[in-house]
DNA sequence: CTATATTCGCTGCCCAGGCAGTCATTGCCG
DNA sequence: CGGCAATGACTGCCTGGGCAGCGAATATAG
């Protein structure tokens, strides 16, 4: 028997983790989407450049599973980069069904002469919350991701933690 | 001058809260998404039928203020739900641009069948959470959302709190 | 070695949602 | 009263992402 955190008779929407991560979720993307607009580069572009600037993901299977993407979508993505001549592909030689991607000169600068506009978005976001608010809400969405993910490959987990 | 919450030269993308956030939006997501899947009823459109039932919204306005949503997106929605019957339109005679949405007894039912589905969705995922750390999270999300409201809408604000 | 399964990148199709524009209605102000 | 802005619901258009399926390449079983 799971603790009671809400009782369904008394249940309200506004008080539901769920709504209140999805209200977060979309204030931050609208403010983040916002400033990046007017860069030629959107952040879901930039965070690709990210992680291959970084060695996150090589391929895009890798980035696809990072971004939790389809693979469809991420090589629509890919093209996109591609085009604009800051990301080159690469079959991979030793397995020909493997493309390896690669920042160029021109990405890896673009890249990195966007990372001010996030990390000063994210500290003025920050202002008001202290260095211990800030890891202790780090700490609850990692646990809180966790669970989820646990649950969801492993239902029978309730149970027997 | 903002505090230094996060630096230029060692950021790291898994650490950014947006990141996190992203990420447990998505488990979220993939998990509530799930359970309703198999129930008849998109756990969206039971969004709507519980706005409606606790008298939160009473217009496709209201609505797509609410769900952040666009007006047309919600026009859709609304009309899915009305061939469902679900839902009914009615032309509010004071004024007659607006639409007056009201529940079914079918779309009532409907709507307070799946309050278990949620409930317990949200209680067996924060079993692992202590009831402070609940709220500690529930009140770290709210604030955020706060933040970035107001700077969105006054960017001013960042140097005049 | 052959056959089957799996992985990888890619493509066509569909749907949800955002954007812009329309029409009707209402409110405001000179 | 008349003109004009604002609001509400709705519609076509476009984009992004999920899904299913493809062919090529690789891994694994018999």
């Amino acid at each position: 028997m799971p603790k009671q955190h809400y009782q369904q008779k008394t249940f309200q929407l506004q008080d539901s983790i769920g709504y209140l991560i999805k209200r977060a979720f979309g204030a931050m993307s609208d403010c983040i989407h916002g400033k990046f607009a007017s860069q030629g580069c959107s952040f879901q572009q930039w965070i690709v450049l990210m992680h291959l600037r970084d060695g996150l993901a090589l391929t895009v299977a890798d980035l696809s599973r990072e971004l939790r993407h389809d693979s469809g979508a991420m090589t629509r993505l890919i093209d996109q980069l591609e085009e604009r001549g800051w990301i080159a592909r690469q079959r991979n030689l030793e397995d020909r069904r493997v493309i390896e991607l690669s920042l160029t000169a021109e990405g890896k600068a673009i890249a990195e002469s966007l990372i001010p506009l996030t990390v000063n978005t994210l500290n003025t976001t920050l202002d008001e919350f202290s260095r211990e608010e800030v890891q202790q809400l780090q700490s609850l969405l990692r646990r809180l991701t966790t669970r989820l993910r646990a649950l969801e490959s492993d239902p029978a987990a309730v149970k027997s933690p």
